[in-house]
DNA sequence: CGTGCATGTTACTTGCGGTAACACCAGTCT
DNA sequence: AGACTGGTGTTACCGCAAGTAACATGCACG
């Protein structure tokens, strides 16, 4: 038969193109993402044709690395939000899992949200092109979806679940990106202060004395 | 005298320098982000080393030019900041402002946020470096400040402001994004489910039957 | 007049993404 | 056996963009 042949070849494809992206991990670990095809070629013994010819472009490999990632924090923060615990605390255990992601492995957070970053005047960086929203809009999507599910919002809930959705991880991911480059203070900190913002305390808030609150 | 003959000089460099920038401008609203520099240098008449001798690099000029738009964004928000309404109010503009002002010029937005987007395959992008962030950055930083000097929070107040600033202009960035590209609705509609997501309404909502709540 | 000095040019280097053309090395068909 | 096929690998090249000399020009000052 043909099929077992054929199976065959494929599995071995499959193996060769993981073991390629083990490597373009290593050298955008190592160099940045500005790493270029050449060096990731190298890194895997190989020449840049291969790299072409299992991805079709750059962009290409970015998307397969950035799915593989992608894809295990989302599992890590499905697994936070399906906790048993009353939902103030999944949220919290929310919030904690995707920092202590981005805060284990800021090369890979890097990478995924911030494309070009460090890169010196003659670099031309990971040309990430669309591909650097992806992760946003998975993760937008997502919790959209589990607030549509688990929440009654009344009339129109699933479009206010879905700008939720797409809010919260916009208020994650900004304050992540700030927390991370200023440390101003610890995780947990963070984590209850954006809690608390969820929780409305920007409403219940008083003026400060001496002016118009904000 | 020499100061004089200086200031003419200064002048006139500072005059070239903002013909430059508006050139850079158009290239950048019609070609989108990937311009290139020779691009800029031809509709602004010149050839390159002229750029490159007024910005010192690509990055240079990126810089110039965000910090124009930034400027002019960031002093919308302040305005609708400042407004004399009740704060419910003044969050609501400055929501408005901040979407409106993306709405009405989606090109000048893509070009501060996703510089890279649009590109095709042959092209290599506005190499934009760390300078995505910035806008951002100043965004969160003045509602920070603004929210640190309106609202009592108490012990700790100072830092919670910034977290939430951060938090807030995230928020609003990654819903206009979206709301952007889907337009799964009016402005009116992303500004007042925004505003009940900041004013506590997923911590007020109860759950959906059939299961625990989010 | 020559001496600065900013402004402008052409022509170049370097380095990247991407591709074409060719070489090798299994197994397969006749 | 010997031609055929399909995958893996190579070298050598193209096109293009960033960035950089090195040289030319116009204009104020002594």
């Amino acid at each position: 038969m043909d099929t077992t042949q054929r199976t065959d070849q494929q599995r071995s494809a499959d193996r060769r193109r993981r073991e390629l992206l083990e490597a373009a991990d290593r050298v955008v670990l190592r160099d940045g993402p500005q790493a270029s095809m050449n060096a990731i070629a190298a890194e895997a013994g190989i020449t840049k044709p291969i790299l072409y010819r299992h991805f079709g472009d750059k962009g290409g490999l970015y998307a397969a690395l950035a799915k593989r990632h992608t894809d295990a924090l989302l599992d890590s923060l499905r697994a936070a939000l399906d906790a048993p615990a009353d939902r103030r605390e999944r949220v919290e255990a929310t919030l904690d899992t995707y920092l202590a992601a981005i805060e284990a492995r800021p090369q890979v957070y890097r990478f995924l949200m911030h494309p070009a970053e460090g890169s010196q005047p003659g670099d031309q960086g990971f040309d990430v092109g669309k591909h650097s929203a992806p992760l946003l809009r998975r993760m937008g999507e997502e919790l959209a979806q589990v607030i549509e599910e688990r929440l009654d919002l009344g009339p129109g809930g699933q479009q206010l679940a879905r700008v939720w959705g797409h809010g919260i991880v916009g208020m994650m991911h900004a304050a992540g990106d700030w927390w991370l480059g200023e440390r101003p203070c610890s995780r947990a900190e963070l984590v209850r202060s954006l809690a608390d913002l969820l929780w409305g305390r920007l409403a219940a808030a008083g003026d400060k004395i001496g002016g118009p609150g904000f």
